[in-house]
Parts: structure tokens; sequence; C-alpha cells
RNA sequence: GUGGGCGUAGCUCAGCUGGUAGAGCACUCGGUUGUGGUCCGAGAUGUCGCGGGUUCGAGCCCCGUCGUUCACCCCA
């Protein structure tokens, strides 16, 4: 009887040894400076009520009109799985009430978010990120510090060729007043239907289109950096010289556009260039209005999300990732049933002194074994038979050269401390 | 949602203008008794994505379908 095999669902990305070491130490690199800098994880669930992101990401953004996975549960209630993490950290916030404790409220987060876009390189429809949010304290201080963190978090990766873009959206009369003047221009532009029906939408997307005779029409287009109000452009200064003072390469890009609706003052990405069409490798920025629009208090908050699978490409475009092949300090080759139990019983304690101690299965022959060990590139060998049971002595080989020594299984684990710590 | 490329052993692929499948790597066993990496020998594995059509005959041609991949859109 033969059944059918059964596929993942369409543009998942697994990762699977030994590919998911690097996976592992990416994400790790990647959040690291969050935790050096103070700010505490957040669990959170990966699926919500789809209101918070329809409130909250905005109706108006592909992301919510067309990229989510949103089904009824048993309840009737509709739910979404999470396309992004800002909307979620916020909802924790304000139902906990730990913005009423001391500010700013400072976490981290990671896991997997769903879009469902047409699968492509470096775009899965379910995909990882690493992020931190700060929320309670406006301060262009802090805008660069969280700006520093996830660079920080590139450079631990040993990335040399991406770059960041910085740009202000201001606050809401800079943007208004610019509005205004943006539509105006583009209403004098020839667009198709497509193009205008994304200019209602957010007239600033249009900075965003690939196609050249846009990039034309669009590059004398009124840029919302010429409107900052006098707080705004003062904020975005600061930014700036904190970033220079750190020694944090950047380039204003005022056509920046962000997918997310909640986005005000300093918002910036980070692109790296050898990915294919999908070069952004992590972005933020401040959200002024988004915790009252959820039903919290009137506080700003700022933070970034960092695509782990594409910092994973990246580091591998870079040649970055380190080959650190798992490997065990010991391999032990039972030969018979007898052999067996002590086998479990020597790595089992030793384990427990942080030996990493693997066994052979099955009953192979002996050469078979060692060509097991071989590949699981354990460092030492040790085969467990009749004589050895019988005088309680192994021989302890090393495999880098094939050397044995004699050693009484009392003293294994003391040996094997002392060969390792070399 | 739209468009292009590709779907042959576990993996990477070859297969000439159509004549009923191959390589390398990997894997298993062996090269005389319980010791890996090199070498030598042997072996297993494919409904050539699926369905239909053309043909005496299709992995190769045509149509459909599914999957995958890249790009548009959008974004991490």
């Amino acid at each position: 009887m033969k059944f059918e095999k059964i596929q993942a669902p369409k543009g998942v990305r697994e990762y699977l040894p030994p590919e998911s070491q690097s996976f592992e130490w990416v994400r790790e690199q990647l959040i690291s400076p969050a935790k050096a800098a103070g700010y505490q994880l957040m669990e959170l669930p990966v699926f919500e009520d789809t209101n918070l992101f329809t409130r909250g990401v905005g109706e108006s953004t592909d992301v919510v009109s067309k990229e989510m996975y949103t089904f009824e549960d048993r309840g009737g209630r509709s739910i979404t799985l999470r396309p992004e993490g800002t909307a979620g950290v916020m909802r924790a916030v304000i139902e906990s009430n730990l913005d009423r404790g001391q500010l700013p409220v400072k976490v981290w987060y990671s896991g997997q978010f769903f879009r469902a876009e047409r699968p492509q390189a470096g775009r899965y429809r379910q995909f990882y990120q690493v992020g931190i949010e700060a929320i309670g304290i406006d301060d262009p201080a802090l805008d660069a510090e969280v700006i520093a963190i996830a660079d920080r978090g590139f450079k631990n990766l040993g990335l040399k060729n991406y770059r960041l873009e910085i740009t202000s959206l201001g606050d809401a009369q800079s943007r208004a007043a610019h509005r205004v003047d943006l539509l105006k221009f583009i209403s004098g532009l020839q667009l198709d239907e497509a193009t205008v029906s994304r200019a209602a939408i957010n007239p600033l997307r249009l900075f965003d289109d690939k196609r050249p005779e846009m990039q034309e029409a669009m590059a004398k287009a009124p840029i919302l950096l010429d409107y900052l109000s006098p707080a705004s452009a003062q904020n975005f200064a600061a930014v700036q010289s904190y970033l220079k003072e750190m020694g944090i390469a950047f380039t204003i890009n005022p056509r920046m556009v962000r997918g997310l609706d909640y986005y005000t003052g300093t918002t910036f990405e980070f692109i790296h260039p050898d990915l294919g069409a999908q070069s952004g490798i992590g972005g933020g920025g401040r959200y002024d209005g988004l915790m009252e629009t959820l039903g919290g208090q009137a506080l700003s908050g700022i933070g970034f999300g960092l695509g782990v699978d594409r910092a994973l490409l990246a580091a591998i475009a870079e040649s970055t990732v380190p080959s650190q092949e798992f490997t065990s300090d010991l391999f032990i080759i039972p030969l018979g049933d007898e052999s067996k139990g002590q086998a479990l019983t020597i790595a089992s304690s030793l384990r427990a002194s942080g030996i990493r101690t693997e066994i052979a299965f099955g009953d192979r022959a002996l050469k078979g074994a060692m060509k097991a060990a071989d590949k699981s590139g354990a460092r030492y060998v040790i085969v467990l038979g009749e004589s050895e049971l019988r005088d309680g002595s192994v021989e302890l080989k090393r495999m880098s050269d094939g050397v044995t020594s004699s050693v009484k299984i009392a003293q294994l684990q003391d040996e094997l401390q002392r060969a390792l710590a070399l």
C-alpha cells in the first residue's frame, strides 16, 4: 500500500540540518545586541484578533488588504495570523498595563510571521523576524539607539555590504502640508488606473514605483523632508548627529516608503544589494498614534523588525556564516547487547558533566560504526565490548590522528575533560 | 492576482535531429577474526511530476494540470 506524499504548504521556508545551525546562529547574532541593551523577551501569540491589524497596521496597506491569513475560529471570531510584530506587542502592553510602570518599556521578540504573497527569492509566506520595541519615550537619542542595535546585529553577522537609509516622516502637520502639495503634483501626471488608485490610498507609494518612467516623473515631486515642522526637523537632525557620533554610516533617502501605515517621525531601512528583488533585510521607525489607536494611552514608540531569512541569505552571499558543524566530543560504540546498557549509562553521566556524547545504535559491524563515528565529527571514540566490560578499561581513540590510549572507565570523564580542554 | 524559466535515482545533473534511462556524489555490504578517513570490488534505488494527445514508438513534440523558481505588485 502506497500513500501519497504530503508536501509543505506553498511558500514556507524550512531550516533542516545542517543548515538549521546557520539559521540559529543568525537569529542569535541579530538579537543579542538588544539583550545587551536591556530589552526583555516578550513571547506573543502568532494569531490575534483580526481587528488588531486592520486598525493598527491600516486597512489601506497591501499587508492588510490582501496578504493576511484570516479565518474564523470555532467560536465565530475572526482570527489572523500575525503579518508583523509591532501591533501584537502594543496590544499586549496595553492589555497588561506594562506602560503604567517605568518608561520606556523595552522588549524584544522573535518568531514567525505570515503573509499570503507569491513566494519569491527572500520572500516567504511564513518568515522569521526578530524585533524590538521601545515604548513611552519620545527622544531622538532613543531613536538612534534602536537603529544602532539593529546595525550591531548586522555587524555581528559580519556583513559589510549593506546600507542604512533613514528619513523622517515628521509629525501630523508636516505630513498634512506635504500631502496637499504632493496630491496637486500627482494630479498633473498622466497615470494608469492602477497607479491612480494606489495614489489615492497613499500618495507616498508612488515614490516606490520601480518603473523608470515613474521614477523620472516623481523626480520633481515635492519631498516630505522639505515640509518638516521646526520641531520635527530638529528632532531628525538630532538623530543624525547621534548616529554620526556612534560612527554608524547612513544615507538619507527622502523617497523611502514603508509598507505599514503607522510610521511617523524617524523611519529607517537596512538594504542588502545581493539578495535579488527583495533587498530589505530590516526596517522600522517611530509610531506616534499607534498605541492610542489600539485603545491605550497616547504614548509614542519606536522599534524595528529584522528579517532572519534574508539576513541569512545576506550572510551566505557575503560568506560570513561560520562552518560550525555539529560535533560531539565522544562517540561510544557498544558491541553486543550487554554493552549497550553500559554505553547508555556512561553516555548519560558524561553528558551531565557537559561532554557531548553519542552512541552507535543498531547492530552494525564495527567498521560501519566507526564510519558513522567519523561522519559525526566526534573527536574521540571508544569501543565497548567483552574485554572492556571484563577489565573496566577502554581504548580512547583520538580521531584526528588515530592515536589511542588506555583509560579506566571510571577515569573516562576526567581524562576527556583534560583532553577536550586543549 | 500577472508573466517567464524549470520539473529525470537521496543530492547535483547528463540524455544528441523522438527508438522503451545514465554519470558523479551519497548510501549499504565486502576486501578473512573488534577500529574511521584514501584505495579496490559488489549492490540497492527511478510508474523520467501527473493526465491526455500526436506517433509503429516519447524523458525528448503538443495541450492541460500540479509543483517549484525568478520577476512584477508588495515587503522582512
